[in-house]
DNA sequence: CCCCATTACGTAGCACGTAACAATG
DNA sequence: CATTGTTACGTGCTACGTAATGGGG
């Protein structure tokens, strides 16, 4: 058995079983990673994928949890060439992120901005994505580090830590009906077309429920993935907005109004992850304490150290600054 | 950056940093292992060892990391070759289990014997050893179950179960002075000089526990592996016998006098304990059910699938059935 | 002076690439 | 017929073993 033969069955399965793609990803040929499965397969005296002609059709049970182990491996591997160039103190690495596209507009130029003056050899790698998406990244270990907005990191492998919360904001054209309201309820939003983020939570969004809760229905007519966009379709008459009261301002200025839903609606809460099993080079701790200042490498190394999602969000959600 | 690396490293750490110990057990050349090693650390540019000379002397701080994440990883390639087998339904396969020397004279027999018939191809190895001693087995992955009487499985890593509890009893010559009493107190027992079994578990006996408890010393003036040697010491007039009530009979039955300590002293309690990582082949769950009955494959499963020991506790011990 | 790790060197094996082949849709 | 996986084959690299070398205790 040779990590290369795990690694390849691991990128054949998560490249559709299509080997040719793979090895062309891979930049290696093709027939090389077929005759490696193949000797693998021998090996175990087992089928790893099942085969009909010359096609590859499924992953059989065995497989799959072989492709699984493999993957775990793969990544362990990643941190001992993490630990040895930690040691070595290189300042080079590497630094992959995955964010929803409403922080990669809004608050993540800033922070990366800052993190590259501080680490300039480290290459950095930007993946945005739904926050299934970012969920599936993280176990497969295809990126180091996730940011989300909407809830995320229910794996249990998965470290979730809450970094910033934001109010709620409705956008509204001046003069429109709902400025004239002493206190704006969720009643009276939910009777008008709303315009929101996208988002595409594994349990849905936050914002829906807090209306289901109370026995309304968010009748959400558009959604777009930054601030900017929303306002202009606010502006447009589409519909009202509800957006994070972000530092970003909207530059509609002359003809939106901003109204806070905090005592309405629950804090929007930005959540930095990571895979409990990654290890954590010094520029990771550096970059998680960009997205908040109390999270520095002893507070996130006690928080990796703990077993159990519980006592993680317990001790921090104390810590938690609360940015408006 | 190569499996055999990893295993070479693993086990030359393991072996005093000797290489050419090393290579004897591994079958291999002592100048290969040497060379590999250098290979890795070239590639890695990294020190593992610190050498003086020609002799390794130390393992550097990186080094330590990376030879437990090989550890981890070797383990998980091992997993790998035991889902292969299972899902091939092979028939054959390995079995290492530890155990304490008590357990090793008066229960396990029975069990492999039993477990051998329903599974003569399995290649059993049983390694004996003090509690502490079984815990190191059990995190290197150098045995698959351990069975201990001591407290063990302290490590989050380890999954342990109880399979079995045992009261304890007391052995006395006829006519001791103990015989008389109604009721034995530790108090009484205290003022006698005491036999019982050899003990080195990480947190200390039970036993020595209980006396501590109630104010009093535990005179123990021998100890042996097990009821026999215990039973002849006691006649030869050394001291009086803590034993556990176990099925097996002290053959001096002319002698010698058992009295119950149900009520004086915690039950001594049997578990069984694994890697949390180790994938349970179908045999190794057969050899768990023989040790209880209760602990049929499926709670196994439920167990190992949960995090965190305190579930664990909580869900067997109710499940738990007590063997007198 | 023994033990041990490293260096030197030769060989056998194997991973990988190119090219031809076969099967699927 | 285009796409894809397998077989065939040649080559260059490398892991490993034997033998020789050198440093420590």
């Amino acid at each position: 058995m040779k990590l290369q033969q795990l690694r390849y069955i691991w990128e054949v399965a998560h490249h559709d079983l299509n080997v040719s793609a793979t090895a062309q990803s891979l930049f290696t040929s093709q027939p090389g990673i077929s005759k490696q499965i193949r000797l693998l397969e021998d090996e175990l005296d087992i089928e790893i994928f099942t085969r009909s002609g010359k096609h590859l059709t499924n992953v059989t049970p065995a497989g799959e949890a072989i492709i699984k182990l493999s993957g775990e491996i793969l990544g362990q591997v990643a941190n001992i060439k993490r630990i040895a160039q930690e040691y070595n103190k290189e300042e080079r690495g590497e630094l992959r992120i995955a964010c929803t596209a409403q922080l990669n507009r809004d608050t993540l130029p800033g922070l990366i901005a800052r993190f590259s003056v501080a680490y300039p050899e480290v290459v950095l790698s930007l993946y945005e994505g739904t926050p299934s998406e970012i969920e599936g990244w993280l176990i497969d270990g295809e990126v180091d580090l996730a940011i989300s907005n909407e809830d995320i990191g229910f794996t249990p492998d998965v470290v979730r830590i809450p970094c910033a919360s934001w109010q709620r904001a409705l956008l509204l054209p001046k003069g429109h009906p709902l400025t004239e309201i002493e206190v704006v309820t969720l009643k009276a939003l939910s009777e008008y077309p709303l315009i929101t983020y996208s988002f595409d939570a594994p349990r849905g969004s936050d914002l829906t429920k807090a209306f289901k809760k109370q026995g309304h229905e968010a009748n959400i007519v558009f959604t777009a993935t930054d601030a900017q966009v929303i306002g202009n379709y606010v502006e447009q008459g589409i519909g009202i907005g509800i957006i994070t009261a972000m530092p970003v301002e909207v530059a509609n200025h002359g003809t939106l109004e901003v109204i806070s839903l905090k005592s309405l609606l629950p804090a929007c809460m930005t959540y930095i992850c990571a895979s409990k099993k990654l290890f954590l080079r010094t520029y990771m701790y550096a970059f998680i304490e960009l997205t908040a200042p109390h999270l520095t490498q002893g507070v996130v190394e006690r928080v990796f150290a703990k077993r159990g999602k519980a006592q993680i969000e317990n001790s921090l959600m104390t810590a938690e600054i609360n940015v408006q």
